[in-house]
DNA sequence: CCTTGCCTTCGAGCGCGCTCGAAGGCCTAC
DNA sequence: GTAGGCCTTCGAGCGCGCTCGAAGGCAAGG
């Protein structure tokens, strides 16, 4: 089960030791590659309107630097729990321009209360786990 | 968004503020609202093996304060993303009984450095958020 | 007696977030 | 020419964790 934990945390590391100069280019299976998502997802990405990618000659798609930068931000906010509809709502808010930035600044500032409150669940289940290790040895009654 | 993060709060602090004393039994629907799941969840965790409750002579189910701390411990789990089916494993291993405590105390231990790690992602979603928030009011690229 | 209300079992259904497979295009290497 | 490899679109499928609804039991109250 920390399969996916762990995979996220390599993911972070890759994020941050792949970040694209400006100007460059990537294609999908690279995009996927730096971004720690397979190309299945980014294509599922593009689908429901989360992402606008430019193509090749060939109809392929080609990611830039913006394209990164987003992608990493989206997969922040999944990871911390953000459903993919509110993900929705965010990029079509930054979609509308300037005028929605109160409300992006809005859904950031929930996000973040939300992450906080996460961040106490976790220390309390953690208290917990660990009360459990060195006292009882895992009997299932605390 | 944060609805399910608030539930788990406020399912918190009715766990801690719910501890049935030693002796006392609970309906499924006094469980329920004790524990903070439903009483589709109480059943369904007993039918895939996670709790195996007393009945009364009216084939009705009786829950005792082990019963309640069991529910608890679960959702402390579950609340922090281990999976049923490690859940069902973890149970298993308490069916075992003593033999077995070595292996219970592993998971323990691998699941609090997953909480650990899970900590860690959560500081890093938060400054970015936070960083988000305070430089750019939402714009999509950081 | 009959309603009400909470309980029982069982199987089916749902929402989420991917994940995959089929069918085909285009480019390069042999 | 043709095989390999990576890409495209599209729709369908999957695993998880519930969640619900149907059909019925039983006990108290009017």
């Amino acid at each position: 089960m920390t399969a996916s934990v762990d995979d996220a945390l390599e993911r972070l590391r890759r994020q941050d030791a792949s970040v694209p100069p400006p100007g460059t280019t990537l294609s999908i299976a690279e995009m996927a590659q730096r971004a720690g998502v397979t190309a299945h997802t980014l294509r599922y990405y593009e689908r429901i309107g989360l992402l606008e990618v430019a193509r090749d000659a060939g109809g392929h798609r080609v990611y830039d630097a913006g394209d990164y930068a987003r992608v990493v931000f989206l997969t922040r906010l999944r990871m911390t729990g953000m459903p993919i509809r509110d993900l929705r709502r965010y990029v079509a808010l930054v979609a509308d321009g300037e005028a929605s930035v109160p409300e992006r600044l809005a859904m950031l500032q929930e996000h973040r209360d939300a992450i906080r409150i996460q961040l106490m669940e976790l220390q309390l289940a953690l208290e917990t786990d660990e009360y459990k290790i060195t006292s009882y040895g895992g009997a299932c009654a605390p």
